[in-house]
DNA sequence: TTCTTCACG
DNA sequence: ACGTACGTGAAGAAT
C-alpha cells in the first residue's frame, strides 16, 4: 500500500441530473481544485482512468458501488480509496476517535449489483449522495480522527486499508471465481441421479432415506427431521444425545453409517446442487458478494453462495481455465504470530522468527506433536478449558506469560461490560442492555450464575476479539501491498485476485506468471508485517500452492 | 421467526 | 481454585 501523502482528493457523488460528480480537493486544506465535474455513464470511467493518471488521488466514495463495478470491468486501476460508510462504521465504534454525527446511511439504500436493474437504478439519481454530502462527511470523519500521532496514523492506515479492501472485493465479485459447471453437473449426476425439481429428493438421495428408514425399523421416516431421527435412533438401542454428526461418528455400526452417508448427500444436494449452479455460477465464473463492515472482528463475510464455507469437498470443480493457474496462498499460524506482536511476548516471538512456529514449539518440547500445537494455541486465544485443550493449553500459558497476560486482560475487560480494540483502533461491539442487566440482577443464585456465564462468555469474545480483529487487519494489508506489488509489475490485467477467506487469497494468473506473482505474495506477507508492527515485527510467512486445481491447494 | 446442523477460517 | 473453546452463512425443520 502506498504511503498516505497529503495528496489530492477526488470525491466521486452521484449527480442527479446525469450519472456521476467529480470534484477534486487538496487532501490537507480540503479546498476545491477547480470546479466539479459531471460526467454521463459513457464518460465516467475515461475521466477517472484520466485523473488517477495525472493525480493519483484518493478516491473518495459513499460505498464502492456503483462506481468500481463499472470502473473494473472498463480494467481502471484506482491505487487509493476512502469508502464513507466503512469509514464511518469504523470510526464510530473505535475507542481512538472522537464524536461523529450519526449519518443515516439507510437514507441511499445500495444499489444493486444486478446488472438487469442497473439501467433502472441510473436513471433514477440516488438522493444522499451529493457532493456537498460527501465532503462534508468526509471533514467530519477527518476531525474524529484522533490527535496522538500514532493513534492517528493507526486509524488512519485501517480506513485505508479496508476501503482499498472493500475495492478489491468489487473486483472480485466482478471477475468471479473459475468454476467448472460441466464437472459440477457430472459430480451430482453420479451421486445424486437425474435433476429433479427443486425441493425434491433426487433418486439416489431417496433411495438410501429410504434405505435409512429400513435399518432403522422406520419405515418412511425423514432423516431430515432431527427430532423423527433422534426418535428412530434411540428406537433402534443408539443412546444418542443428539443426531450431530461427529456424534454419530463414534458409533460403529452399519445402520448409523447408513445415517452418516445420508447427511452427507443430503448437504451437497441442499447447499451445492443444481439450484446453487444455477443461481451463482455463470459463464464458467462464481460471483458471490463479499460484505464488509458486518462482522465485528473486521472480517469480512459473504451473502450469497455461501462462498467463505466454500466446502473442500467441491473444491474439485473450481478450476483455472487452460493456460492459466491459481495461486493460493494463506498466512501459516497467523493467529499466534499476530498475538506474538501485540503482546511483545519475548518468547513467542522468538517463536514467531521461525517460518513454522508450530514445529518450535515441538523442538521445545512445548507440546509433543502438531495436532497439541495448534490445539493449545486456539485454547490460549479462545479461551477454551475444557478436555485435552486445557493440558496443552496450561504447557503455552507458562512458557508465554506475556502473551497470556495480553489475552487474559483483554477477557477481564470484557467481563467487566469493557471494550477492547485492535491493533489499529477497530473497536468491538459494546456490552449490550441485556448483558448490562443481567449483570445487575443477581438477586437470586440462578441470576447470579446467569449473569457469570454471560461475563465469562463475553470474555472469551473479548480475548479473541484483539487476536482476531488484528490478523483481519494484517490480511487486509496483505492484500493490498499483493495488488500494489501487482499492478507496479505491470501485471494488473494478467493476475488476479479471484478469492479470499480470511487468512487465504486465490489469484489466478498466466502459468509463466505463477513463480514471479507467488514471490510478490510473500514480499507484501513481508510488507505487511512491517507496516503494522514496523522494523522488528515477527516473520509472517506464507505457504503457497501453485494449481489449476483449487482442491490440490494445501 | 427460531432452532438445529454443518460448512469454512 | 474455578470456569468456557472464537467468529461467520445457509438450509430445512420446528414453532
Amino acid at each position: 500500500m502506498p504511503p498516505s501523502t497529503p495528496g489530492t482528493l477526488a470525491f466521486i457523488a452521484a449527480d442527479p441530473e446525469g450519472f456521476a460528480s467529480i470534484e477534486l480537493r487538496a487532501a490537507d486544506s480540503g479546498a476545491a481544485l477547480g470546479a466539479a465535474v459531471n460526467v454521463t455513464r459513457q464518460e465516467f470511467c475515461a475521466a477517472v482512468q484520466q485523473l488517477e493518471l495525472a493525480h493519483s488521488p484518493r478516491w473518495v466514495m459513499l460505498r464502492t458501488s456503483p462506481w468500481c463495478e463499472l470502473l473494473t470491468a472498463q480494467n481502471v486501476y484506482l491505487a487509493k480509496a476512502h469508502v464513507l460508510s466503512l469509514a464511518q462504521r469504523i470510526l464510530h465504534r473505535s475507542p481512538a476517535a472522537g464524536a461523529l454525527e450519526d449519518y443515516d446511511l439507510e437514507r441511499a439504500p445500495a444499489p444493486s449489483s444486478q446488472p438487469e436493474f442497473q439501467d433502472a437504478l441510473f436513471s433514477t439519481p440516488a438522493s444522499g449522495e451529493s457532493l456537498d454530502e460527501l465532503v462534508a462527511m468526509y471533514a467530519a470523519q477527518r476531525a474524529a480522527l484522533p490527535a496522538d500521532p500514532v493513534l492517528r496514523a493507526k486509524l488512519q492506515l485501517l480506513l485505508n486499508a479496508e476501503s482499498i479492501g472493500a475495492v478489491i472485493a468489487s473486483e472480485m465479485e466482478n471477475t468471479g471465481l473459475a468454476w467448472d459447471e460441466a464437472a459440477h453437473r457430472a459430480l451430482l449426476r453420479e451421486q445424486l441421479g437425474p435433476r429433479v425439481a427443486e425441493h425434491q429428493r433426487p433418486a439416489k438421495l431417496a433411495a438410501l432415506a429410504a434405505a435409512v428408514g429400513a435399518a432403522l425399523n422406520t419405515p418412511g421416516l425423514n432423516p431430515d427431521s432431527p427430532q423423527e431421527l433422534l426418535r428412530a435412533l434411540h428406537r433402534a438401542g443408539f443412546a444418542v444425545q443428539s443426531v450431530r454428526a461427529w456424534e454419530l461418528e463414534a458409533i460403529n455400526h452399519p445402520s448409523v453409517a447408513k445415517v452418516l452417508e445420508y447427511k452427507k448427500l443430503s448437504r451437497l444436494a441442499s447447499t451445492h446442487g443444481d439450484a446453487w449452479l444455477d443461481q451463482w455460477v455463470s459463464n464458467g465464473r462464481f460471483h458471490p458478494h463479499y460484505v464488509l463492515g458486518t462482522v465485528a472482528s473486521g472480517r469480512w463475510a459473504a451473502s450469497g453462495g455461501g462462498a467463505l464455507q466454500l466446502p473442500h469437498s467441491i473444491r474439485q470443480v473450481v478450476r483455472a481455465p487452460a493456460g492459466s493457474t491459481f495461486v493460493v496462498a494463506d498466512g501459516r499460524q497467523l493467529e499466534p504470530r499476530i498475538l506474538a506482536a501485540i503482546s511483545q511476548d519475548a518468547n513467542l516471538q522468538k517463536a514467531g522468527a521461525q517460518d513454522d512456529l508450530y514445529q518450535w514449539l515441538i523442538d521445545a518440547q512445548l507440546v509433543k506433536d502438531r495436532r497439541d500445537a495448534k490445539l493449545g494455541m486456539l485454547s490460549v486465544i479462545y479461551g477454551g478449558s475444557a478436555g485435552g485443550s486445557a493440558a496443552v493449553g496450561a504447557a503455552l500459558k507458562k512458557n508465554f506469560g506475556a502473551a497470556m497476560n495480553y489475552v487474559d486482560s483483554a477477557a477481564r475487560a470484557g467481563e467487566r461490560g469493557e471494550g477492547v480494540h485492535s491493533f489499529l483502533g477497530r473497536g468491538c461491539p459494546p456490552a449490550d442492555e441485556r448483558w448490562m442487566q443481567a449483570q445487575r440482577s443477581t438477586r437470586d443464585e440462578a441470576s447470579q450464575r446467569a449473569a457469570d456465564a454471560a461475563a465469562r462468555s463475553r470474555g472469551r469474545f473479548t480475548r479473541n476479539f484483539v487476536v482476531q480483529s488484528t490478523a483481519a487487519e494484517w490480511a487486509l494489508i496483505w492484500m493490498g501491498h499483493a495488488r500494489h506489488l501487482i499492478h507496479q509489475a505491470g501485471y494488473s490485467q494478467l493476475c488476479r485476485q479471484v478469492f479470499f477467506v480470511h487468512d487465504e487469497i486465490v489469484f489466478e494468473c498466466p502459468v509463466h506468471l505463477a513463480e514471479e506473482l507467488a514471490g510478490m505474495i510473500r514480499a507484501a506477507a513481508a510488507l505487511a508485517g512491517r507496516t503494522l508492527f514496523g522494523a522488528h515485527t515477527v516473520n509472517f510467512p506464507v505457504s503457497i500452492a501453485v494449481t489449476a486445481n483449487y482442491a490440490e491447494a494445501k
